[in-house]
DNA sequence: CATGAATGAGAATTCATTCAT
DNA sequence: TATGAATGAATTCTCATTCAT
């Protein structure tokens, strides 16, 4: 970081000004919030003027926006990996356990968990954008695994009447515990995968009991 | 009117003037979050000079955390509401349910959802406080559910081998959905009433699905 | 949207760039003045990107001046028309009358104000170019008129002895109360035909009981 | 100034930093314009911080407009003057001299001329500022002049039947020149007050030549 | 000639905090 | 204890101008 801020000021090429500029923002604003954030300190960690900064991004309500906006990646990644992996599922048991394990282990990443903090405590702020995020990301994983599972639950698979319920449920049974102590022990690092996997699939397990053939 | 203005308020005892300033703080913390209020805002709201917040209060950290720190009371009630009434169970599923319910009430309460994105949002700013905070509020209940649900398991009335485990299923399940709605819309009004009875009523089947004596 | 913003004006010729900018620049220095206009707002108004501007003229004083000088253009107009028809008067009375109707119209046009009022608060600002505003408007004017005066006054048909202060006379009277209230009441629209006329033409009956003949 | 600037920074009893504060922001608002004064240039002329700027006067909008408000009591004075001489007077000739050489004294003061500019250059900004401006300078003296005016022509010194027509004659003819200048010539130092008088006297006589009784 | 990206200095305003009464 | 006035540092954002293409 600080190699970065002492970069000589010198001009970049034009295009790469933006990325650099997102770069430094998204660390920031991760780090210390959209109010600790200064312009200033974006521009410096850039290397870039601050005015530069302002050439890319109208103010700094939009950098922010912009920035939280184009970090819903991972969700879509997931989804993706979610669908292929059940709706070829034969053993659902099997798969769900390892759907759950990389699911924990993809929400407890760091930076996901730091958006969502961010999102969560600008949420008075910025009410819209905390709004699109969580549709765009929580609801929707749970909607698409709601999918997944009626799907499972249609070939037999599974017994379950309300799919958005039983995917919150799953859902819920895997997560809570990683991302409640992920919103609140911000330095607590990465808890052990072994933990984690344990976790998952103790959820996994309360989930089949309730919604398994059987 | 500078009069009228100047008319209340002059002269608390020594002692009223906290009370008002922590009204008043905790008032803008929730809305507006740690750098999102400032000093003057406070004291205006108070009533009170700003240099009266500082003589109350060392300064703005301080009364921060101060504030953070002493709004942990509905948890406390609530350990003792459950303890009173699992204890004292003779009918689990009745009372699980009973329970379930009052829980998503408790929690969706505006005031205990701000405070939570207050704490998360603030968490970079203030491990310490989040970590106090996360102790002393969910993992306190869950321990204390934990024991409760221990118990329980001995009575024979519940099937179970980690409690701890166990009550963190259940608490996931019963509050999962409107806690992240809560989190993330903030202005999302509180959920109707029959909705959230529906959705604690359905994770405590699933619970009893997996825990349940049967 | 794009693309049609950028559709005119694209690639004007040399000669065409100038003449935009100057309107452009124009209308936003007499409508905000010197320091509340910026090169960015000219450019965007006339089109054309900054460093166009920069192009054409070297910096933004040069502009300014370049402009001021160049809006001296209706003085010289109403000295000729002024020239034209008193040295070729018989009936001083009519013709006075009709000039200073003349006159009073041409100086409350909306344009004339603005710069007058431009001109008088950026004074402070370029002493020089107010100085040379003043010399090459309303004393020059003065001054033609008073060369007109005192050749009516050796044809016998005014009785005066100081031409320039006779002439300053005429003008005051008949300018003083729309001018003053034109640069004070900038959002003042303009003020009645009628009224301006009776205003001019008791303006010239003070004069020719003061300078008449009779 | 620089000595003023130089002062070392220390409290000064508490009322009268708006006092000093007023006099250098009145100062550089004169001599630079609205916009070409800046908040810590005030602050730095008058000795203060910039914040103690801000506790008198809540935003510069607010400063300017309230010292412009605060600076028209010379036209107050002058109207008393007037009013004294005139109405008590039985040698309409002489006191109109009289007053009219005090009266284009009092107006070429550099600070009146000064404010003047600053008026009418910010009229676009501040258009309810110029207007109040006029309304209580300029029209105010006509006014009164007027009314004074009228009285003596009631007692049969005068011979007029617009009061306030004449009233606007007397004070274009006498000012106009000096006034004119004055604006436009913002060095150009005070006029001679041997010049200043003539041709105060000289727009008495044209005055009296359609307004006398004769 | 015209452009888009970049710059450094400086604008108004607010902040947490302290001092004298 | 409570106050009003004061502070210095920091905030967001804008300006006139220049450089590489």
């Amino acid at each position: 970081m600080d190699e970065m801020a002492r970069t000589p000021r010198r001009r970049l090429g034009r295009l790469q000004s933006a990325g650099v500029i997102t770069e430094a923002a998204t660390e920031l604003f991760l780090r210390n919030g959209y109010l600790g954030t200064s312009m200033d300190e974006i521009a410096a960690l850039a290397g870039v003027s601050k005015q530069t900064v302002y050439t890319h991004f109208a103010d700094k309500e939009r950098l922010f926006t912009e920035l939280v906006r184009g970090n819903t990646g991972p969700a879509d990644e997931f989804v993706e990996v979610m669908t292929g992996l059940l709706d070829a599922s034969d053993d659902v048991e099997r798969d769900l356990h390892d759907l759950s394990r990389r699911y924990a282990r993809s929400v407890i990443e760091p930076r996901v968990l730091q958006l969502r903090r961010l999102v969560i405590g600008e949420a008075g702020r910025f009410p819209e954008l905390a709004r699109a995020y969580y549709e765009r990301v929580p609801e929707r994983v749970i909607a698409s695994l709601a999918g997944c599972l009626g799907r499972l639950a249609e070939r037999g698979l599974l017994r379950l009447e309300d799919p958005l319920l039983a995917a919150t449920h799953l859902v819920a049974l895997i997560l809570w515990t990683p991302l409640d102590r992920g919103m609140f022990v911000a330095d607590g690092g990465v808890p052990a995968a072994a933990e984690l996997d344990r976790l998952a699939d103790a959820g996994v397990d309360v989930f089949l009991a309730a919604y398994g053939r059987a």
